[in-house]
DNA sequence: GCCTAGACTAGAACGCGTTTCACTTGTGGC
DNA sequence: GCCACAAGTGAAACGCGTTCTAGTCTAGGC
């Protein structure tokens, strides 16, 4: 959904082997609920899923990249819901916070399969990362605009700062060196401070990232 | 700092044995610098510390404590360093921007050894993280405050944040999904951001810190 | 001196991600 | 029908972090 078979289409040609892919997905979301990062093991995915462990690996060529493909999953489930229901608030600093705070009590609710997504993507490749960043920056960049207008540049390039800090921040509650009440606060820090310095960017152009490709917005 | 004995003293008691825990240090970082993260192999250590395998993990309970042992002392020898020569710059955006820079251009001269430090604080655990961030945050509060004047709590806050930004960045730039260019823009963005909004943690007495009363949670 | 406790050593063993291999299955082209 | 080749299977094997075991060395108390 919201472009999720344009990412994944490379791969899957046959029904029977999207099907497995999903099993397969399926499997390591599963198990992340129930246990976390540690509990996602291959030979388990497998079995769960039920396939041979070299099928895994020929699906999925790392454990990372499994997790990363569930965790794009997971984001581009959140974004259509975002975009069904919008964040409300009267300024962006308040709709951004919004958004946050609702990916916060997601995972606060999954704490465990938080820990596997953030976790994987830390170390996860570029190609992997730069999916996910895209999802999640446009995530953002959708709150501050608003329903209607479009992201500019500096929306895009502050979104970039705010996930930056927003992933720290969640390994670091993930990984128990921060209390959510830090996280928020910490985010809350973050945002308030974006929103009243952001104008600088405008100004100098420095905004001007060339790689970085904003998700189309689906319909 | 140069007191930086006392805060890794807790440990050895004989002469013998702190010698042993420098050996096995020093060991590491040898072979974080000509292989990173993945050179660090326990047993490599222990052989070229001249340790048995039991006796590493008596020091170091796992590779992770081991290498954010090795990196406090770096960030150490940095701050010293520092110290000795204070960044250059009229104001605090630039000292700060100076700081970073001479930060990454350590870190590119010895690429692997920042990549098997770096890796390894990102899944580290609270105590050895709280080290770190320690001399990290203070290394950047040092430059924004300049020499003399003594570091608020809104400079703290503002330097954790753009801590975050920093370590997501290198960890970025360390994985090779990001150039250093753009790790460079992103940290120049960050600073000016920080710097021109931070008033508004100032303002708002920097709730930022223990607890969070500002927003509720929406959803 | 001897005895005990704890530090050190050498090395085997375990767990899990990953790779490899020999074999079977199924699917499109003749 | 048949062939060939990619995809899937099952299981063994490898690498490295980590743990465990059995034995040795060393320092302090008697």
């Amino acid at each position: 959904m919201a472009g999720s078979a344009a990412s994944t289409s490379a791969r899957a040609t046959t029904a029977s082997q999207r099907e497995r892919r999903r099993r397969i997905l399926d499997a390591a979301i599963s198990l992340a609920r129930q246990g976390g990062y540690d509990a996602v093991q291959m030979r388990e995915v497998a079995d769960l899923a039920g396939v041979a462990l070299g099928t895994l690996y020929r699906y999925f060529p790392s454990k990372v990249h499994l997790l990363a493909a569930a965790m794009v999953g997971q984001l581009e489930a959140l974004h259509d819901h975002l975009l069904r229901e919008p964040p409300e608030g009267n300024d962006a600093g308040e709709r951004v916070i919004a958004v946050i705070y609702r990916l916060i009590g997601a995972l606060e609710r999954d704490k465990l399969m938080g820990d596997a997504l953030v976790r994987a993507m830390v170390v996860a490749g570029p190609e992997e990362v730069e999916q996910i960043n895209s999802v999640n920056s446009s995530i953002i960049a959708t709150a501050i605009h608003g329903r209607g207008a479009s992201a500019t540049q500096c929306d895009y390039a502050i979104s970039l700062l705010i996930g930056k800090v927003l992933m720290t921040d969640l390994l670091g509650w993930l990984c128990g060196r921060m209390s959510i009440e830090r996280v928020r606060a910490s985010l809350s820090d973050m945002v308030a401070v974006s929103m009243a310095g952001q104008h600088v960017l405008e100004e100098s152009a420095v905004g001007a990232r060339q790689s970085m490709t904003v998700h189309p917005a689906p319909d």
